[in-house]
DNA sequence: TCCGAGGATTGATCTGGATCAAAGCATTCA
DNA sequence: TGAATGCTTTGATCCAGATCAATCCTCGGA
């Protein structure tokens, strides 16, 4: 069953997915060959040599998704695959009563859908404009079968998410308000940094709503912590995002 | 780094790892082969052919670990990989000041040990009596290599373990004590049924603090809890576990 | 330039679960 | 048989973060 219909009654306003006018603003751009792609080197693509590459060039679909619109929905079945070449995805499960938590954001060279399996076992939006190269499922397992080389990132992709699952398992389960607030500064710095970025300033390009469903917390606690870690010269908020001013200090908050 | 200096001087008493004395009272078993192993049609062993099987066979040691022994610790260098075959054990990792977050209870057919990395992302001790199979990891990992069926199978089997984390974070971030633990003894009665139980009664061999630290709440809460869905005929203590009587009122609160 | 909408911030108050404290209950060992 | 040890339960109180309720930006469109 889909949420579809709980999805549309909710607070979280979405943008319709699948929909050819939705995605209108961002034309295709499949003149972009996998070779030339720019997070190819931090993306599971990296595993494959270039004639594969070239297979896979061919089962590729760019994509681009405005603000807010949705990939796909949880328990929904699963019809393709994603890698994120540029913006933010929030994945996030929902309670019967409209409930939510952000189980991760998406980020360039990020693949989504790594399980493979028959259905999603999340949601998924965009939260700025994200352009995304789309993989048919079926046709992907296929071309990973024949690849262990592909398989082995999967795998180690995977893992690799499973252990960041269960540091915000940690972080849900066992650390304060600050805490929680400095432990994601961090990660996202690190993040960003492994993306190329300078990470002086982290650009936060959702909500807090979203943060505090990331979190753990509600939005006005988000934003609490936020103006008192400003106050005490740990960070100053800029628009659309925070400039960290005293790493240290942030870093013994968050310290795992 | 270990955690074991702090493990030693905090709240959590455990067993030493690794010394054989501490494992006197279980002897070794390789008579058993892997071919008649209770646990192997739930285990990732299943995606072996016979000749594959055997070779594992020569590959494993079957160890037995004492309750409360610790299998490694968290940030150690990773040498073995495990496949429990009888009894529970806890994953957990802890925060440096002793914070305790349990991300998983291990149970027959279950692997420890998926990401084949360098390092344990988290502790492990055995909760009561336990048997499993240990491999050399990167004896383990050779044989993987070679054995694409295996790899596929522990694939399924990292993004399963990331699928129940997924639904263990929105239990730590979204929901109350009651729902917590109504989620959990839904889980592990549907958990146990797969395993061939009949599960009309849950054996909890974990004290209320490894619940407690499993759902993010303290042991007294937990107690209270349990107290009142007793006293409201949902389910009936019994020793090591607890008796589900009114299972439609806890699927309603445990409901995803 | 003003207006409206969608955030974000801040304040006042409430409460679920934590914390502190004291029994209670089995085992095991002397 | 008693007493020590290691859970578990229950009670009293406290507090971090939730909830309820105004404002307060900020930016895009008229």
């Amino acid at each position: 069953m889909s949420t579809r219909a709980a999805l549309d009654t909710e607070a979280y306003e979405v943008v319709a997915p699948s929909q050819r006018t939705s995605r209108r603003s961002c034309k295709r751009e499949n003149d972009e060959a996998c070779r030339e792609c720019a997070v190819r080197s931090v993306s599971v693509c990296d595993a494959l040599e270039p004639d594969d590459l070239a297979t896979l060039n061919l089962l590729k679909e760019k994509l681009c998704f405005n603000p807010k619109e949705t990939l796909f929905y949880q328990d929904d079945s699963a019809l393709s695959v994603y890698n994120v070449t540029s913006g933010s995805v929030r994945l996030y499960k929902l309670l019967p009563d409209g409930r939510r938590q952000i189980v991760g954001f998406m980020m360039p060279g990020d693949f989504i859908g790594l399980s493979l399996s028959e259905r999603n076992g999340y949601s998924a939006d965009a939260i700025d404009t994200v352009h995304a190269c789309r993989f048919n499922r079926a046709d992907f397992v296929s071309f990973v079968v024949a690849k262990p080389n592909l398989l082995r990132k999967l795998h180690e992709a995977a893992t690799h998410e499973l252990t960041l699952a269960q540091d915000h398992m940690v972080l849900l389960g066992r650390r304060s308000a600050d805490e929680k607030m400095a432990s994601f500064l961090v990660t996202m710095r690190d993040r960003l940094i492994r993306l190329g970025s300078s990470a002086v300033t982290i650009p936060l390009p959702m909500t807090r709503q979203d943060l505090a469903d990331y979190l753990g917390l509600t939005l006005e606690t988000v934003s609490r912590v936020i103006s008192r870690l400003g106050r005490e010269r740990v960070l100053l908020v800029v628009p659309n995002g925070i400039r960290i001013l005293n790493s240290a200090r942030l870093e013994e908050l968050g310290a795992s």
